[in-house]
DNA sequence: TTGGCCCCTGAATG
DNA sequence: ACATTCAGGGGCC
């Protein structure tokens, strides 16, 4: 009931169909030179800040950080802020104190998964193969990325089985997207109803291939293939219901991009190990973890995180497994392999957390001056 | 900003 | 054996 009053995608499309071409290459480079700018250790400190501001280009810097931005408006807390331990590599996600996990710990935990329940799988990637030459591969991976976007969207809310099931019925009576864009929504969400909510996802589904259809005159998302990572997150995030955990997804199963992408099992183990202050909501772990986690590792761990997720005893919900058990849990010996770090690692986590609480504060006194204010 | 809501499956509980 | 309850799953408002 609810979900059907949107049945206008234009605001959301009108919104994307700016950023293309060239402004994130800017961006990252913009971004790139503050991050060094930051970390050298030498006496400029006071030059700087104008004119990387002033830039005309990077007018508005959407999303990130949040809560740096309070310490930032303070000249004060900023210089405290400059004189704080700066990690190594340039961090700019929400706990740059926090050093967990340690590539180390990462590697670990990947090598002591991967016994438990076995290697995971890669997918072949489906590249255009030129000795293959033009056959049914390439007509297959022409709709490849659209599918893994479908498959994604129909898995949300609902288990890795009916999710499976849903799409092949989907297939099954609508073999092209060009079909489902025609039919009508009634029998569009007759075959997927067994995934849930079928309405909404059918809804969604629909306003995605015609958004392609009338933007591209082609129902395809292989263009993004091309594309640089921030510009795909973009890009994909304007439909309605494609969330970051749908586009981490999409990029990396399909797109073979260094993403982690932060599903519900992935984040409550983040939380139990420690690698993310307990409080730390879904956004703040999967920017966290990104950076955290070595790029040739993330693949591994989140498929294994998520096996593990839904089989172990103590890291599963409510210890409650979903699957069969595989054996103890290869976890467990990582908090306790180093002693002294390890203590070093949970007052940092405290210490996240406090500092979140504080910047809860100064965010609540701030809002309440400008209430007095107005 | 947070949490309630969306809805079907299948396991758990009565 | 059947009926009922409830967790699971991500995004939106």
């Amino acid at each position: 009931m609810k979900g059907t009053g949107g049945a206008q995608p234009s605001a959301r499309t009108l919104r994307a169909t700016r950023h293309n071409e060239n402004s994130g290459a800017n961006e990252e480079h913009i971004k790139e030179e503050e991050e060094a700018d930051r970390d050298a250790p030498g006496p400029l400190t006071t030059s700087r800040k104008q004119p990387v501001k002033e830039e005309p280009k990077a007018e508005t810097p959407p999303k990130p950080r949040k809560r740096q931005k309070v310490k930032k408006e303070d000249p004060v807390a900023a210089q405290m802020v400059k004189l704080a331990p700066v990690p190594p590599t340039a961090y700019t996600g929400p706990f740059p104190k926090l050093m967990r996990p340690s590539p180390e710990e990462c590697r670990a935990a990947r090598d002591g998964l991967a016994r438990l329940h076995g290697e995971p799988e890669h997918a072949k990637q489906i590249k255009p193969d030129p000795e293959a030459g033009a056959d049914s591969l390439h007509t297959h991976s022409q709709q490849q990325v659209l599918d893994s976007l479908v498959r994604t969207i129909l898995s949300q809310n609902t288990t890795d089985n009916t999710s499976h099931r849903a799409f092949a019925s989907l297939k099954g009576a609508f073999p092209t997207w060009e079909e489902v864009l025609q039919a009508p929504s009634g029998k569009v969400e007759d075959a997927i109803r067994m995934g849930g909510l079928a309405e909404i996802k059918t809804e969604r589904i629909k306003a995605i291939l015609s958004t392609l259809k009338q933007e591209r005159g082609k129902i395809s998302l292989e263009y993004i293939r091309d594309m640089e990572d921030d510009d795909i997150k973009n890009e994909l995030t304007r439909f309605k219901g494609v969330g970051p955990k749908t586009v981490a997804c999409v990029m990396m199963f399909c797109l073979a991009r260094d993403e982690f992408p932060v599903d519900t099992h992935v984040w409550r183990i983040s939380k139990n190990m420690g690698w993310v202050p307990a409080k730390a909501n879904r956004d703040d772990t999967y920017r966290h973890m990104n950076i955290r986690v070595p790029a040739d590792l993330r693949y591994d761990l989140h498929v294994l995180l998520v096996e593990h997720g839904k089989r172990c005893a103590r890291c599963a919900k409510n210890g409650k497994p979903r699957k069969e058990s595989h054996g103890d849990c290869p976890l467990v010996n990582l908090q306790g392999s180093a002693p002294a770090k390890d203590l070093l690692d949970e007052d940092i986590v405290k210490e996240e957390a406090k500092d979140m609480e504080e910047d809860d504060i100064v965010k609540q006194e701030v809002k309440v001056k400008e209430e007095v204010a107005s």
